[in-house]
DNA sequence: GTCTATCCATAGACAGGCTATATAAGCGAT
DNA sequence: ATCGCTTATATAGCCTGTCTATGGATAGAC
């Protein structure tokens, strides 16, 4: 069995949520996430790009071609405002079923 | 899409965290999962069952027909030493996760 | 007897994450 | 100049796991 770098079904939620700071590319948002989470998520780039690519799909992202700060060329995503109230479904649902796997935890 | 029932990843769990309360048959074990999560988790049969095997494969539980209370024959499911372990392992990676998630998730 | 709830099980579809690989460009050191 | 490292995007193919749909069988209620 392959180690799980995430919990399946979260990144999206993730991804999306990165970018309620401020449009980034793929890369510096794979970056972050594995910093913020002290290495503990790690977002593959077989996981990542598809992952955008189903965000740009469903127009919960934008995407659009730059320069990044260091002079290379980079696609920056940006959320659109159904990726806003998507991200808000998701964090709902998120906890909701969070809460509820706690209770099942703590329940023997 | 189809809406989730479940966080994916985290049935096996569930299910080895229900049988530490005694055997249960896989009926005994969705109703229970249910109940306690006032209704937010819903383990469907076609996830349920594939599920077992999974845990029977791999030594985490084992299995003897028996009969309910009220009378039907069931396959009652045993958590084994291994099982255990594994329960274990799951918590403490589920809990690890989901706090580095919320890491994420309280960053803006 | 027929209906509903209980109980097990599998096939097939499908989504999503992982491995592996390919491509390309900028930067520093030699 | 070119080598190696880092940054950066992308895809094919695999694998795991969940869901839909279906098919049984049996007990108890009506």
């Amino acid at each position: 069995m392959p180690k799980a770098e995430l919990l399946p079904g979260t990144l999206d939620m993730l991804i999306l949520k990165t970018l309620t700071r401020e449009p980034m590319h793929g890369y510096g948002i794979a970056l972050l996430i594995k910093r913020i989470s002290d290495d503990v998520l790690t977002v593959e780039e077989g996981s990542l790009y598809p992952a955008l690519q189903r965000l740009l799909l469903r127009g919960w992202v934008k995407a659009e071609w730059m320069k990044t700060e260091t002079n290379r060329r980079a696609r920056y995503y940006t959320l659109t405002a159904a990726g806003k109230k998507q991200l808000g479904v998701e964090l709902s649902q998120f906890e909701q079923m969070v809460t509820a796997i706690g209770r099942i935890l703590q329940s023997a």
